[in-house]
This record gives C-alpha cells, structure tokens and sequence, in this order.
DNA sequence: GCCACATATTGACCGACATCGATATGTAAG
DNA sequence: CTTACATATCGATGTCGGTCAATATGTGGC
C-alpha cells in the first residue's frame, strides 16, 4: 500500500516503465526480461524488480530455478484513483479517457 | 502534451505534491504558496512551478505583479488515464475508487 | 525617470538513485 | 555433495535533480 508520492517516484524511470509494460498482461521470468531489455544487465533489471515488489506493483511466483513476474494491474488502478482522488477531485470519473 | 514517464517524473517529488494539493480548487499567487511552504525558499518554489507549467499540470494567470496559478486538473486526469490504459487495461473503469 | 515589490533565473552544492562488475544465494540434476 | 544455472545482493561510480543565496527580470506607483 504505497501513496502517491511512493507510486511516483517507482513510475519516474524509463527503465522500470519498460519491464512495466512488458510484465502486462503476462508472466515472464527474470532472464526472459533481461532478454528483451537490450542493454540492460541482470544486476540492473534485478534491482528494478526489486523496487516493483517492494512497492506491491509486481505478483511474484517461483517455479524451479526460475523466478516469474508479472505486472499487479490492481495495484496500479488503486494508486491511479488515488491520484485521482487527490488531484483531480472535479473531474467526472467518466471523462477519464481509458480507451485508445 | 506529457507521457507517462514524464508525468511520474513531475509527480515524483514531496514539494510539488505539497504545491499541486495547495493549488487543488482554488488560485494561489507565488507569495501565498510560499507562505504555505514552510521551510522552502521563494527560488525553490519558483522553481517547482515552472517544472509544473512546463508539464502543463498548472494554469497560469497574472494580475498585476502578481501571478496565480491553479491546478490543471483535467491534464492530471488525462495523464492517469494514459497509465491506466498502459499498464492496467484490464482493470474495469468502473472499479477504479475515486470517492473516499 | 526612479523606487519598491513580486517573481524568475543563475550558479553552485549536495544527496539520491540508476547502473555496473563481482560475488553471494538459491535451486535442481546427477 | 558437487556442479551448473537462475536470481539476488554488494560496493563503487556517475549522473540527475532539488535546494539555496545571489541576482535578474518584470510590473506598478510616484
């Protein structure tokens, strides 16, 4: 349960906002992410994942010597509609463009 | 016009957090916001603002020698929206909690 | 014009954090 | 239990950005 200012501060790196996005909607182990992240080393992505399940924005699973992730979509609604909540409190919900 | 990234980048700091509530429904001149900002110099201030104003999340308004800004609360939501369209599309829009 | 006030900009300093190589920890196979 | 592989942690380094004092710019009054 981080507030606004934890969540932004996790969102405020490139580098976190690509495995973000590549861990939506799907799992993938920590080689497989090293993988798609060129120029990124295992230390790095190891770290990055690191902050993300600190911050209850990633779901964890270990099968053998593998190690999953994946992207907590719930988590990232919550911390939105905080946002939300706190700096948008006269916005229709419904005027929140989520489509396209 | 701000991405993801780049909103998370602004949002990622306590003083414009404290600034962006300050200015949440209502105008403040710079005077009164460092007024309100115990601790924070008049430049530091000056500073957050702009860095506000360059990201669009501010309205801006002079009167005199005076200039006034307001929280640009649409461009909040439209930012929330973007992040929830990338990294929560399978959240339902409808339980995205904005009361309470 | 000059002065007083409000805000913005500049330049320097410092702490936070992203990154890496090296190494440690964990896990399964043989 | 040793080896190989996958991931995590450590320590060092470099960069980015928040902060301030000093100064510049802008605005209205006289």
């Amino acid at each position: 349960m981080i507030d606004s200012l934890d969540f932004a501060k996790v969102m405020a790196d490139e580098t976190r906002q690509r495995i973000m996005a590549l861990l939506c909607c799907r799992w993938l182990c920590v080689g497989d992410i090293v993988g798609e992240m060129q120029g990124i080393s295992q230390p790095t992505v190891s770290h990055h994942l690191a902050v993300l399940r600190d911050a209850g924005l990633v779901h964890t699973r270990r099968d053998g010597k593998q190690v999953f992730y994946s992207l907590n979509q719930d988590e990232v609604a919550v911390c939105c509609g905080r946002i939300l909540r706190n700096f948008a409190p006269q916005v229709p919900v419904a005027a929140i463009s989520v489509s396209e």
